[in-house]
RNA sequence: GCCCGGGUGGCGGAACGGGUAGACGCGGGCGACUUAAAAUCGCCUGGCCCUUGGCCAUGCAGGUUCGAAUCCUGCCCCGGGCACCA
């Protein structure tokens, strides 16, 4: 009898040995195919959660399955390491950022270590060391040179909570995106990057494999819109150029709406009506988002006096001033078409200004008087003068047959032009906080902006600063640092605001290609081999950010030469760098959030009495469930929610109560001994994102000593579907620790017979192949759970094998062999040490996948579904290579078939080879 | 409101381009072993009925097809994203 199955022990000395031999470092061969496979890197936040674990270990399973396949794989970890937290820690906890992060990231790096996955640590890049974060900067200046980054005034947004200002991507709802804190709009000098010039390549994903989702939200962000720019005269002789996606619609133009920012109100304002405009203007300015948009659409706005001249028809239209007009979009004024726009249709109304149809729908009058709501559908134009009776469709820009006319028609007149207009807007990097890289730019004296020089990098952040509780950056007081000379030598001003996190995690996969690179952001020959990422895996909730920022950090990183050197490594070694720098990542995959285990609240007895609609409780038991109805108590019901000493306890009926506990409330809970509180009760718990709050977090370092990690690995992977996740549920794990315990003893057992049956070692081989082909087709397409399930249904059919005792040593050994083989990607510990006891030659992860032999994965016969008029009424075996005449022959054959035809002949009869054969009749 | 996903047993989930629905596992039931429990092993486990057979079943209602979880139309729920973008 061999010893049993003991996890722990041999996890921790194949990891040991592998690292020792250097068993995952990643090194350029040519002659051999590569595979770059990445996952998302951690922020150290502290401790490794099992989302982690989640996003991570199928990752790795993956990049060893194509490490067996024969692919050169690299598969690297590392730490986004700057940004906000760090910084609250040290106001928080007086610890310095740097010291903060860097022993979380070294608890965090053994939590990692733990996974026993194939990271090459030598690959490790940590973004807030300074080797990594000067050449951040020395991007930065690379995009300053190419014309890429600048420096601009625009409405941004400020939260001053954070004490900085934020890009749009990060507002959601008009709160920070990671602490729900309110953000306003201010107008400010920042530092931006040109997104918007690669809205266009940016729409285009022809050259990726990425998910359906994260594409369409992309599109939905960069929001390309078609239309045209048209300039309306002004009587205060101050022409003003508005965008329109329809300008199908500029006949019923009946006034014009400027955002309140908009810097030409000043100009068309009369001056009667100029105090009741500033002062809008001034309420708009102190208002955030959330205020604008709390205000449930009601529209607001002021009439400035001033007129405009319709271009199209001459007609004189007001121009009123209103915040649903937003600065920032097309040329931040509107012409206002309330007839066919349901926002200008309910401003026209709050005001009572004219509603003016343009757009005739089929077989129904439209009357700007009576209308109730905007016309937005198709129809006919109408009072446009000549272009009167063209069709008008649903479709956007040129496609529809209106506006493509209008357009030309503007065109033709010089009083429009077509164009193109995105929601992007320009990517703002600046961040006035302390832990990030610094921007790389002086301020000279005689106010120009230049670059620290490449020799200069990097610009060191500080270590002795002090830190302020209301967050401003210590940066801004520390004279010395901002005290400095240009390249003339004059006195000159250093930035002080520091890099939005995201500028690291836009390029740290080709930092990883050589970490201590000296000379580069990358060493050229490194990239030369490795670029693109092939895979890259994580979760979908940065889509819209970092997903979006990468992918525009590569073109840019392309167009200002940042991989001419590469390119030419590649030309040395026969590799076209023909579209290679286009994106970062080919392939994406996303999995989804593993959600908080559902959890019933404990059962209580209590009693005592009742003041108003709650219960002092005197006395409360947990007693079982099942026994409730027998008893009886003032409340007598399941804990729902628990807030400090008051519980909510919800009775059969679900009727709730509140039940108030005191020092002097006797507890007991059964199976809990000495005097218990009130904090041992346990409330029920829903299943909901994991927070320590909320006190449903799954610990990984506790699963992985009580189950080890392979046993942690194969359950994630098996019990959700690993695009989609799912709640926790900790009963499941027993069906690996069973599998797993099965699987090492039938590798150290003894063969099932001496002497071998050539029909049951046959029948184990097709079942061994079966799982081949079923493994590798799963792991193909990320399928991680069907790859667990065929691996169990091979133990399965290895059970019935041993117990048949048929299998002779050989055919036993082989299936052994490729099943550890197979186990080896998912479970990379116990298919070692199991491969190591069978005497074989180390290490497992070193073999070739097994292929599946074609001819063993077809019988000789096969069972074919009978159905009759498309229901299954029988089975039939036939010969695989029969002909369609034998399988009807054989499906005439059976009595139930001839019962269900009740005599008659069939008129049709369809063969599926290999499925079924349905007889119409 | 708009745009994406998704609704399959008690539960997690299978089912490659329409072809035997429910693989694999959890949970549950019965039995074996045991003084007992746990562990382990064996069998059963979508529902219903007139039970060597049959009927109904993939959110609901239709449709296309010899055949639909899969395709089409309409509706209802759930999850996510965007949200005065002119």
């Amino acid at each position: 009898m061999s010893a049993p199955y003991a996890p722990n022990e041999i996890e921790s000395k194949w990891q040991r040995r592998w690292e020792a031999d250097g068993l995952y470092r990643a090194r350029v061969d040519w002659d051999r195919p590569k595979h770059y496979a990445l996952t998302m890197l951690p922020y150290p936040s502290g401790d490794l959660h099992i989302g982690h674990w989640f996003a991570m270990t199928p990752s790795d399973a993956r990049a060893r399955y194509m490490r067996m396949q024969g692919f050169n794989v690299l598969f690297p970890m590392g730490f986004d390491a700057f940004g906000l937290p760090a910084e609250n820690a040290a106001i928080a906890r007086n610890i310095h950022p740097k010291e903060w992060t860097y022993d979380n990231i070294e608890r965090m790096r053994q939590q990692l270590r733990s996974m026993g996955a194939m990271f090459d640590w030598d690959r490790e890049a940590i973004s807030c060391d300074p080797s990594f974060y000067r050449w951040t900067e020395w991007l930065f200046t690379k995009f300053f040179e190419g014309g890429l980054a600048y420096r601009g005034e625009a409405t941004v947004n400020w939260s001053p909570s954070l004490q900085t200002v934020l890009a749009n991507e990060q507002v959601i709802d008009g709160k920070d995106e990671r602490t729900g804190q309110p953000v306003v709009q201010q107008q400010m000098t920042q530092w931006f990057f040109q997104t918007t010039r690669y809205a266009e390549e940016l729409l285009d994903f022809s050259k990726l494999e990425w998910p359906d989702p994260v594409r369409t939200m992309q599109s939905n962000w960069i929001g390309r819109s078609e239309g045209a720019l048209v300039t309306f005269a002004t009587e205060a002789d101050e022409p003003i150029e508005i965008y329109t996606t329809r300008p199908d619609t500029l006949w019923g133009a009946t006034f014009m709406v400027l955002a309140p920012e908009h810097e030409q109100v000043e100009r068309v304002t009369r001056d009667e009506q100029r105090a009741a405009i500033d002062a809008y203007r001034e309420q708009a300015a102190g208002a955030t988002e959330i205020e604008r948009s709390n205000e449930q659409r009601e529209k607001t706005g002021v009439f400035t006096g001033g007129h405009a001249v319709n271009p199209v028809n001459g007609a004189r239209i007001p121009i009123w001033i209103s915040d649903y007009v937003m600065l920032g979009y097309g040329t931040g004024a509107i012409m206002a078409v309330p007839a066919h726009d349901q926002r200008d249709f309910d401003f026209a109304r709050k005001f009572g200004l004219e509603i003016r149809p343009v757009i005739q729908p089929e077989g129904e009058a439209l009357d700007g008087e009576t209308m109730t709501c905007a016309h937005l559908g198709p129809g006919r134009m109408r009072n446009s003068g000549d272009l009167d009776g063209t069709p008008a469709t649903e479709a956007r820009g040129r496609a529809n047959p209106a506006i493509d006319r209008v357009i030309d028609w503007l065109e033709e007149r010089k009083l429009g032009r077509e164009s193109v207009r995105y929601r992007l807007r320009d990517w703002l990097i600046s961040r006035q906080r302390y832990w990030g890289a610094p921007i790389p730019m002086l301020l000279r004296g005689d106010g120009g902006y230049e670059v620290v020089p490449s020799e200069a990098l990097p610009v060191l952040l500080p270590e002795g600063v002090e830190f302020m509780p209301g967050g401003q950056s210590p940066l801004k007081r520390l004279e010395n640092f901002r005290q400095t000379t240009d390249a003339a030598g004059n006195s000159a001003e250093r930035e002080t605001d520091t890099m939005d996190t995201f500028m690291c995690s836009s390029w740290y996969q080709y930092r990883y290609l050589s970490p201590d690179f000296p000379s580069g952001p990358f060493d050229p020959e490194e990239a030369a081999y490795w670029l693109p990422v092939d895979v890259y895996t994580g979760g979908a909730e940065h889509a819209a950010l970092h997903l979006l920022y990468t992918r525009f950090f590569t073109k840019a990183m392309r167009d200002v030469g940042v991989f001419e050197e590469t390119a030419r490594a590649m030309q040395r070694h026969d590799r076209s760098p023909q579209g290679l720098f286009d994106e970062p990542m080919l392939h994406l995959r996303n999995q989804g959030d593993i959600l908080g285990e559902e959890r019933r609240g404990d059962f209580v007895v209590a009693t005592g009495r009742h003041k108003g609609n709650h219960l002092l409780a005197d006395r409360i038991e947990v007693i079982d469930a099942a026994l409730a109805p027998e008893r009886s108590g003032d409340v007598v019901g399941e804990i729902l929610r628990r807030t400090e000493n008051v519980l909510l306890v919800a009775d059969r009926s679900g009727q709730s109560t509140a039940v108030e506990t005191g020092p002097h409330t006797q507890i007991e809970i059964p199976g809990i001994e000495g005097k218990n509180n009130v904090g041992q009760l346990r409330h029920h718990l829903e299943i909901q994102r994991m927070s320590k709050s909320k006190g449903n977090v799954v610990n990984p370092d506790a699963l992985v000593a009580e189950y080890g990690a392979d046993t942690v690995r194969a359950y994630l992977m098996f019990a959700f579907d690993w695009e989609k996740g799912g709640p926790w549920d900790s009963q499941g794990m027993m069906g690996i620790v069973r599998w797993l315990n099965e699987a090492w003893e039938l590798a150290t057992g003894p063969s099932p017979s001496e002497v071998g049956d050539r029909d049951a070692e046959d029948r184990l081989a097709r079942c061994v192949h079966r799982c081949i082909a079923r493994v590798s087709e799963s792991l193909e397409r990320f399928s991680f759970n069907t790859a667990v399930a065929a691996l169990m249904s091979l133990r399965n059919d290895l059970r019935g094998a041993r117990r048949e005792a048929a299998v002779g040593a050989e055919a036993w050994n082989e299936a052994i062999r490729t099943l550890l083989l197979l186990m080896a990607p998912l479970v990379p510990h116990i298919a070692e040490e199991l491969w190591s006891r069978r005497g074989l030659e180390y290490s497992i992860h070193q073999r070739r996948w097994p292929t599946a032999d074609p001819a063993l994965l077809v019988g000789d016969t096969i069972k074919l579904a009978v159905q009759v008029n498309g229901k299954r009424r029988d089975e039939i075996e036939v010969a695989t290579d029969a002909d369609e005449d034998a399988i009807r022959r054989a499906a005439l054959a059976s009595p139930k078939v001839q019962r269900h035809l009740k005599g008659r002949e069939p008129k049709k009869i369809i063969v599926v080879p290999g499925r079924l054969v349905n007889l119409v009749g």
